[in-house]
DNA sequence: GTCTATACCCTGATAGAC
DNA sequence: GTCTATCAGGGTATAGAC
């Protein structure tokens, strides 16, 4: 809890800074304010503005589990409900915002049209941290999903399903939408462990009799 | 097809520069030498930059039926089918740009963090209308899908699906990741189609006898 | 490591002749 | 309606003293 460095209140601030406007929309002389640091300072610990944006995103990474997965999952054991948990996040950033809130990842990915190859793969990486997190779940729901189920692919389907609502919901400046993706999401869910094998099914029965056909 | 005067040369190389490299990164004077046509020209057809955004944004929803769904369509009678059709026409122009390709509005609507209402209202009239095009699917598919679910949420989540697919090829430059997102779309759907009521069963058999219990 | 000053370029927008 | 010239401001990045 000491005064962050110099180099941290770079970070800290452009990783504030990139979120509220965009990383086109923020000038160095705006993270240099806001940071209180000088221009001289910056260009010691940087070459440039986009390793401060490489910086930013190795943070957003590194931070992912104790930032936003652990406080999602809080309190919430069911494997199930922890993909939901997250997603309940997302919308609470959005009702604090009124609706500004955008996943700082989603926003640069599209926001950067021909990004590099070193902000790509940091922006990739945080992609499949908030994926594998989601992925760690459905192998906990283990049975409960039907078992030939490619549980990689749909825990990407979330990531698109938060990303997609989020975005609508940004642009009607209303809720709704992305209460209506994560509805659509847990009716498919529901759909799946439906016709997953019901371990009590499983357990209590014996396998059915063929074809007797009276009761 | 006689060659397009000043105002419209201008909209369409907005169009197109907004769409390859975003809207602030995109200069006045880029699309005046895009379009070939001087500073003086563009101020006096448009009072600012964002009033060209405005006409490029309008453009695009004016267009969409003619130069987007119409396309996507033609030749694919099934409503279902062509949801899916839709669909694949992103796909296709994602494997045409090495995954490079963006929904030009879903990229402004991240890029853009604090538009103006006029902006917002636009971007949502082109979400409002991709999603209407894929809600008429829904409806002409009539009992196909349960009677009871929510079809313009369901349009609106295919449009989510959609972006957020193309968002997460663009960032791995993989079509993997959107035909994921589809394949899970599609499995959804199956799901839902499969415990509407079969048609067949409505036409083929007369309303089941009540409790006769003997053929 | 930190500071100030500044080079140099590109931005959106304007003025005014034609 | 179209053209050229230009303004005022902000952008990134650098130089060099301390």
């Amino acid at each position: 809890m000491a005064a962050p460095d110099t180099r941290t209140r770079l970070i800290l601030a452009a990783m504030k800074l990139f979120w509220e406007k965009g990383y086109g929309s923020t000038s160095v002389a705006d993270v240099l304010q806001s940071a209180r640091v000088n221009s001289g300072s910056l260009y010691h610990f940087f070459p440039g503005k986009q390793d401060l944006l490489l910086a930013v995103l190795d943070l957003y990474r590194d931070g992912i589990r104790r930032m936003l997965i652990e406080p999602a999952w809080r309190g919430v054991e069911d494997p199930l409900e922890r993909v939901f948990a997250l997603l309940a996040r997302y919308r609470q950033s959005l009702a604090d915002t009124e609706c500004t809130y955008g996943c700082p990842i989603g926003s640069l990915a599209l926001e950067l049209h021909e990004p590099d190859l070193a902000v790509r793969e940091r922006l990739a990486a945080n992609f499949a941290a908030w994926t594998d997190a989601v992925h760690e779940c459905l192998i906990a729901a283990g049975e409960r999903l039907p078992r030939e189920l490619d549980r990689r692919e749909l825990a990407a389907f979330v990531l698109t399903g938060m990303e997609g609502g989020v975005m609508q919901a940004r642009t009607y400046r209303d809720l709704s939408t992305f209460d209506g993706a994560v509805r659509q999401l847990r009716a498919y869910f529901d759909r799946l462990q439906r016709e997953a094998i019901p371990p009590r099914a499983l357990r209590a029965r014996p396998p059915a009799p063929r074809r007797k056909e009276r009761r």
